[in-house]
DNA sequence: CAGCATCCAATTTGATACTG
DNA sequence: CAGTATCAAATTGGATGCTG
């Protein structure tokens, strides 16, 4: 039954160009997780689960499985008992986490001007503070 | 009425780092592709919603509102008539709109890989082919 | 433990109609 | 043209229950 998109969306039947999918899947909400995670080292899949908190196992194996189609995610499952799949970065897959991963790091470090710009753009438009 | 979320399935009420979340508004589906188109040239409204093709206006606004309240994106409404906006970035939004866009530029090299590894991975389970 | 399938609620998204 | 408000449709996301 083919998984396919991690992002919503896709208007069903409307073309698109191929790589910008690719994108979404890479920048997904779960997506960008799942590489960051994986870029420290080799997850199983419910280590994936605690470390990036807050995921259905559906939607971790919905990300894990298109990440894994388009050649970002080794899935290595092993065939003993308890089951026991370990999850990994394919060489095009660490290129794209590093990417990621610094775009997320980015993020973090500008958090503090990122806020500041909020604060501004509230207070402009609630003018409720200055009384009198 | 506060804009705020950009992509999905903010759990409402749930807690979730801050930055994970301006990370969200910048990878989200139509935060990618303006800031991309941004990091171009200044666009009007218009002239986004065409460049990027297939997008609604409410979720153009609603995506530069976000970005624009994270200070990502200049927004300089000229008091003439008919209106004119311009969309821009700011220094914030170009730091992120260079990353993003080299995200985009690496997926878009990579695209016959990751084609390659989807045709090897549906094959893989769609034991169908080889007739005999 | 991993992961698949189904049902269902919560959200997002897009069309449309309307204002300045 | 730019942007808002509203409504219906389409999707996501998550909880469950069930294999191996």
């Amino acid at each position: 039954m083919a998984v396919s998109n991690v992002r919503p969306s896709a208007p069903a039947g409307e073309e698109m160009c191929p790589y910008r999918l690719v994108l979404e899947h890479v920048t997904s909400r779960w997506g960008v997780l799942v590489l960051i995670h994986l870029l420290d080292r080799p997850h199983r899949f419910s280590e994936l689960r605690r470390a990036i908190g807050r995921v259905s196992e559906k939607m971790l194996t919905q990300t894990l499985q298109t990440l894994e189609r388009d050649g970002l995610v080794h899935r290595d499952a092993k065939p003993v008992i308890p089951p026991r799949v370990d999850y990994s970065l394919t060489g095009l897959g660490r290129e794209a986490a590093e990417q990621v991963s610094a775009l997320a790091g980015w993020t973090q470090e500008r958090m503090d001007q990122v806020e500041r710009a909020r604060a501004a753009y509230d207070e402009a438009r609630e003018p409720d503070s200055r009384a009198s």
